[in-house]
RNA sequence: GGGUGCUUAGCUCAGCGGUAGAGCGUCGCCCUUACAAGGCGAAUGUCGUAGGUUCGACCCCUACAGCACCCACCA
């Protein structure tokens, strides 16, 4: 006997130890037709977030489905090292106890980040596991943790290597000192995508370079404009536009810069709109990516102002060497001010770019780095998408992809970091670079013995976008390689289609002429009930395991608040957590969590998480779980046997089954898991239990035991076949009550998760049966109606009358039906009804009464409003079908629907209007 | 500057060229032995605005407005 509800935390711990140690997870062999997905790497940061939840909760189902339907399943999983963010991370953590990486010593911090890696691994692992994943541990585990692979661990490591020596090889990449996007704090270049440009209110000055002999026809000197003035030590020219004609006789002629006391040319290009400011633009190459080029146009060197801390060097006059930028700007602009240079200084809006990372503003820095040139693999890229042989889902984001392909810069994959691959990249003594598998490869092939390796690391990206065949063996050829590659679906972030989802096209195509995978799923954003982003800072952010498990306000409030240091932002963390969780939150399970995931998964671009949609599923899965527990009271130990009868609402709730399990199956193949839960939730609450089990109560009491066993029969089918329907979603819960329904159903088997998937048989499909249900609902509803509106007392039984029988082909087992589901003492059948003053409606052909005093008045309203209603809609009929071109044009079946209608509509109507008459 | 998405019930969202839907919430009545995490019933909408195409538009087209996001080198 099952609980009187259900408790999942018993449950899902159970069901998933069984799964996993049964080794149900691991794909199996190569035969049948594979399915593979690639779990984008969850970063070694921290614990998951609901994204991550949402994200794997629908690849689970996809893996799950695709499982049952007998294809050779593998998700392979693993962890990113997440070079930048987890040696942050750790830094902090050090920085807590006054150390810094530097009293570590590189050897010694990279031994502390192995250390915390294995810890937040762990974790992440164990909330995976906690969802139900049912991803393949023990694949690529080379660490042997049934974690999957680690992007730094020994086999994804040789591949990275691989993956440069040819790529070095092969001339796409390049070692050169180029202007990147520079973080001070971290000491390392970041790439174009890790910087955030917001607009923050600054000012903007005007600075006048006198002419060196003095005033030329009235102006002292240029007046050039700057968001940063402390940069003016590094210029090298004032640029104006050729056609300029204020300034086109001065070209080639130099003005002083002031402090720095050089004399610069004043040279012309393109670049300057003649129409901004001054038409003057101080040329800054060494800090500026636009100074740059036109520098490399003018041939100007350009001077290197900053030391890689971004404290001015020895390029500038003593007096400012050493000073911190902004420390700096200050006293050049008081100096400036002094000279009689400062022109102006006015409020401004400028685009300030920012570390992703650090949030410190980023410098623009001349260095030496490592880059890949992009154009070709970009080309590649966009042709297999054009060609199809990779889809987005939703289709709009490839106009994203393909834009942003179209004008790629090269990458920057060096990182002055110490987490990370190190780049195998050697040098002599003469800074001659060698680059190879290893040091004694590199040795041997230089011919030399005192080699220098190169310190700095790779992007983290970088070997992410070598995961779909780094994780397959790559460069082995292996028989994985062959039957996982492509694989059938990548569901990730929007936020890292240039990041992660281009690259691995680019990269898998190049490397092994496959692509990565043949449909991208991107997903919704996560935000909370009101549409809010989920942040820290906002405590509006939940975790996972907190709806699984439950938590309590308190606990809650300690958790959200815990680490933050302002307490402007505790205060209202704190309000946040009253107002919204008050009495914490309710433990709603895992099942339920899934359900409210994939039921909010349509396609638009966010997704806003409503506790009160969780509930309702926990709800639903209690629904079902009684449902169950209602057929197992009643079949248990009963005769399933033949022969048995099946009623036409046995043949109904069969034929609906079969509806339902082509629209689920619809609904996965183009990725809408709204649709898809909707569709469950309906058969199973509103068909099934609303319906079909209230019948069978009066089927199980007939005297017919051959009906008694098709109503069995049918009870423990249908369930047994909806419970492998929504599996995919509900893991949990499914196996538990399936273990118990599949040997009444005869089913064998030692999991639900092995099945086969529930196939649509459209032969079973039973119009007749739906029209006859369709009446018996009809009439049902109608009868309660006029009891609701007859005020009657709880138990009160009254009898019906009616002008006619319901409309299908088994009267006597629907009136009896109607009779139980509507509470009627009697149901019979007068033409004219009896004269009473009672509630009365129209159901299709036939008019019906209750035999209950009514109050006349409210009578004459209720049905009043029903005729104005039908007035209203026989107009509209009316006019369509007077109207010759509807008429003539519109399709011959709308036309007669149209007519159809109408005569419903007015035949109704007169039965009211007749009705009213009496009243 | 370029691009994308969104605008439908109080809230969160589906939807389709032919009778506007769901969940949650709201309002009645009911503890009817599967389930009160429940049952039965009810109310609620100029489908952002203005045009156009069409016999017919919430749906297709155009413009506009508002919201959100992405990309981009204006000092």
């Amino acid at each position: 006997m099952l609980d009187k509800s259900f408790e999942p935390a018993a449950v899902e711990e159970r069901w998933y130890r069984r799964w996993e140690s049964a080794a149900w997870f691991s794909h199996r062999d190569h035969q049948t037709p594979s399915y593979c997905i690639q779990l984008p790497p969850p970063n070694v940061t921290g614990t998951l977030h609901m994204g991550h939840a949402f994200q794997q909760t629908l690849m689970d189902a996809l893996i799950r489905y695709h499982r049952m339907r007998g294809f050779n399943t593998n998700w392979v999983v693993g962890t990113d090292h997440a070079g930048i963010a987890t040696q942050i991370v750790v830094e902090r953590q050090l920085e807590e106890k006054g150390q810094s990486r530097h009293d570590l010593g590189r050897k010694d911090f990279v031994e502390r980040v192995w250390q915390w890696k294995q810890q937040s691994g762990a974790s992440i692992m164990r909330q995976m596991r906690r969802l139900g994943a049912s991803a393949n541990w023990t694949y690529a585990d080379t660490e042997g943790q049934t974690a999957g692979y680690f992007t730094m661990d020994a086999k994804m490591s040789r591949a990275v290597v691989e993956v440069f020596v040819r790529l070095y090889e092969e001339g796409l990449i390049y070692r050169g000192k180029r202007l990147v996007n520079w973080d001070p704090v971290l000491g390392t270049a970041v790439s174009d995508l890790e910087v955030d440009t917001d607009e923050e209110d600054g000012k903007i000055w005007e600075l006048l370079y006198p002419f060196p002999g003095g005033p030329v026809s009235g102006l002292k000197g240029l007046t050039v404009a700057t968001t940063r003035p402390e940069t003016m030590l590094g210029d090298v020219a004032v640029a104006v536009h050729p056609e300029d004609e204020r300034y086109k006789p001065l070209i080639g002629e130099k003005v002083v810069l002031p402090l720095a006391s050089r004399a610069i040319p004043i040279i012309a290009d393109d670049y300057v709109d003649p129409k901004f400011g001054t038409g003057c633009v101080k040329i800054t190459p060494a800090h500026d990516f636009n100074d740059y080029q036109v520098g490399r146009r003018h041939g100007l060197e350009p001077i290197n102002i900053f030391r890689l801390d971004a404290h001015l060097n020895d390029a500038v006059p003593e007096q400012y060497r050493g000073l911190e930028r902004f420390e700096a700007r200050r006293k050049i602009l008081l100096d400036l001010q002094a000279q009689g240079c400062l022109v102006s200084e006015k409020p401004y809006k400028l685009r300030v770019p920012r570390s992703g990372r650090t949030g410190e503003i980023v410098e623009p820095m001349l260095t030496d780095q490592w880059f890949v040139a992009m154009e070709k693999p970009a080309k590649a890229g966009l042709e297999a998408v054009a060609k199809g042989e990779v889809k987005f889902f939703p289709e709009h984001w490839t106009t994203t992809y393909n834009q942003w392909l179209e004008n790629i810069q090269d990458w920057c994959i060096s990182r002055q970091l110490w987490w990370g691959h190190q780049i195998p990249a050697w040098y002599d003594e003469h800074g001659n670079v060698f680059v190879g598998r290893s040091e004694e490869e590199v040795r041997q092939k230089a011919g030399k013995a005192n080699l220098k390796r190169d310190p700095d690391v790779l992007d983290t990206w970088f070997s992410s976008a070598l995961v779909p065949f780094s994780s397959l063996g790559w460069p082995e050829k292996t028989k994985d390689l062959e039957t996982f590659l492509p694989s059938s679906v990548l569901i990730t972030g929007f936020d890292i289609i240039f990041f992660w989802v281009a690259r691995m096209v680019m990269l898998t195509l190049h490397f092994t002429g496959k692509v990565p995978f043949r449909h991208v799923y991107i997903n919704a954003i996560v935000r909370d009930a009101e549409g809010e982003k989920m942040s820290k800072s906002k405590g509006n952010t939940l975790d996972p395991l907190d709806l699984i498990d439950g938590i309590t306000h308190d606990k809650l409030l300690e958790k959200s608040t815990v680490g933050l240091l302002k307490a402007d932002h505790r205060k209202k963390i704190e309000k946040y957590v009253k107002v919204h969780f008050p009495q914490g939150i309710p433990a709603f399970g895992a099942d339920a969590l899934r359900f409210t995931f994939a039921s909010l998964a349509s396609f638009s671009r966010t997704l806003n998480f409503d506790l009160n949609r969780c509930e309702g599923y926990r709800n639903f899965c209690n629904k079902l779980w009684n449902a169950t527990r209602f057929v197992l009271m009643n079949v248990e130990g009963q005769d399933l046997g033949e022969p048995a009868k099946l009623t036409f609402i046995d043949r109904w709730i069969v034929s609906r089954l079969q509806r339902v399990e082509a629209d689920v199956e619809a609904a996965f193949a183009e990725y809408r898991f709204d649709h898809l839960a909707a569709a469950i939730y309906h058969f199973v609450w509103d068909e099934y239990c609303d319906w079909y089990l209230e019948l069978a109560k009066l089927q199980l009491a007939s005297p017919d035991p051959e009906i008694q066993r098709g109503t069995r029969r049918t009870l423990v089918r249908v369930l047994e076949a909806a419970l492998r329907l929504a599996h995919p979603i509900i893991p949990f819960i499914t196996e538990e009550l399936w273990q118990k329904v599949a040997p009444l159903a005869g089913k064998a088997g030692d999991t639900i998760m092995l099945q086969p998937y529930p196939k649509s048989q459209p032969e079973r499909i039973d119009a007749e049966a739906e029209h006859d249900m369709a009446a018996l609902k009809q009439w049902t509803v109608t009868a309660r109606n006029l009891r609701a509106e007859a005020k009657l007392a709880p138990g009160e039984r009254v009898e019906f009358y009616a002008t006619a029988k319901p409309p299908v082909a088994d009267v006597e087992t629907t009136v009896a039906a109607i009779r139980s589901l509507a509470r009627l003492s009697s149901f019979e059948v007068r033409d004219p009804l009896p004269d009473h003053l009672s509630p009365t409606a129209v159901i299709g052909e036939a008019r019906a009464m209750l035999h209950k005093p009514v109050d006349p008045a409210a009578e004459r309203a209720r049905l009043g409003k029903e005729s104005t209603r039908l007035e209203g809609e026989i107009q509209k009929a009316r006019a369509k079908l007077t109207n010759p071109s509807f008429v003539e044009r519109a399709p011959a079946t709308i036309v007669a629907q149209e007519r159809t209608r109408l005569a419903g509509f007015e035949a109704t109507l007169s039965k009211i209007r007749a009705q009213l008459e009496k009243l």
